[in-house]
DNA sequence: ATTACTAAAAGACGAGTAA
DNA sequence: TTTACTCGTCTTTTAGTAA
């Protein structure tokens, strides 16, 4: 991983203009855009040089400096988890994670006929019966955060046999092509790193998933 | 300004959800998404807090850590850099800089009549006879640069009273509601950080603009 | 498991300097 | 002016430890 210094100077870098073309650089001008002595801005090019995420020319009065592939890469890569933290992806948003398995009791649960009836005609689909439980990597934990804010449908708790059945929300959500949707219990502290997806199809056999194989679950927005 | 190993760490906090809510962060977990110790994540938190920009509810288990406005604002404008090196400003790229005191030169070519006569039939104005120089800031200097592949006007070059004259290229811009071209000599090792402005009107008596007076050059995509 | 201290080790910093 | 070295200083890091 590129350290944190050295990609605040290659963000410097292609602020300039580096990405574009050369760039004319001094160890001074960078120390002063930076805050630091032209001998560390010396140090930092010659780094970011060595790691071969720029070029550079030296001549007499400074250096020109070309950011590489890799250099543009990596400032890419940080760009993107910016638009992550800040922008859905356009249209939809991606969670990621892999695929553990389950206690088993999304199968009862979604046997239930009272929860059944309201899975059939919220979701318009017939639930296979059966979850798929997902624990979402750091990043996607961060994202499903966001997903708070979306129009969750509500599952309605009810009573039947003597027992209370809690309430949960859904959202509709694919995986693949297969329409799916993230079920979530009502009141239980249910682990923030782990999702439980609901889906006419058995995800499992249709996909060929095993357990710790990763998955990719799409929200549209 | 916030040091780059703090803002990776704010970086890391909110990927993980902490601009939308509470996110649960232990040293340890930080210390091996960021691959520092957690001696060293747990400082950084420290940091982060003393500086205003999370702030953090110890618990037995771990801390439970939201990000502030400040530490909100900060990510944003990081957010903003990185726009701006990858995108253009949808619609319209920002140049900007200070008012700089000219050659002369301006005023002298844009009267030439083979000049002039091309300025009127291809920009669709008639410049008046003295340009604004400006010396852009340096990340201007790096937008600039990708100004290069716009469509930019040609001024041909000729010859009058046995002299040469060079050619140039002009790209349309407007400042405040003046419309304005940046002029280019074509040959010439030109200085790349300072433009020149021509306009139908005289944009330092109209804006009142003196030196060192700081002005933003609009160009529409 | 945590957090966060102290103290030793490592590493970065910038002044000085040469080219 | 540059770059980039050496070297002494100071900061940062991490191991160890306590709570």
């Amino acid at each position: 991983m590129v350290m944190a210094e050295d990609l605040q100077c290659l963000k410097s870098i292609a602020l300039l203009g580096g990405l574009s073309g050369q760039v004319r650089v001094s160890s001074q001008s960078l120390g002063k855009e930076l805050d630091i002595s032209p001998q560390t801005a010396s140090r930092r090019l010659i780094s970011l040089e060595a790691q071969g995420l720029i070029t550079r020319a030296l001549r007499a009065d400074g250096q020109y400096i070309v950011i590489t592939g890799a250099g543009g890469d990596t400032l890419s890569k940080e760009y993107a988890d910016y638009r992550s933290i800040f922008e859905e992806t356009a249209g939809h948003t991606i969670l990621k994670g892999i695929v553990i398995d389950g206690l088993g009791e999304g199968r009862y649960y979604v046997s239930i006929p009272g929860y059944h009836r309201q899975f059939v005609g919220r979701l318009g689909f017939e639930p296979f019966p059966g979850t798929l439980n997902i624990r979402l990597s750091p990043a996607s934990i961060g994202i499903r955060k966001k997903l708070e804010g979306h129009r969750w449908i509500p599952i309605e708790g009810f009573t039947a046999d003597e027992r209370t059945f809690g309430g949960a929300k859904c959202l509709p959500c694919k995986i693949g092509e297969f329409p799916c949707a993230i079920v979530v219990p009502g009141r239980s502290h249910y682990p923030e790193d782990i999702i439980e997806i609901i889906s006419p199809a058995e995800l499992r056999k249709e996909l060929n998933l095993r357990e710790t194989d990763s998955v990719t679950v799409e929200v549209a927005i």
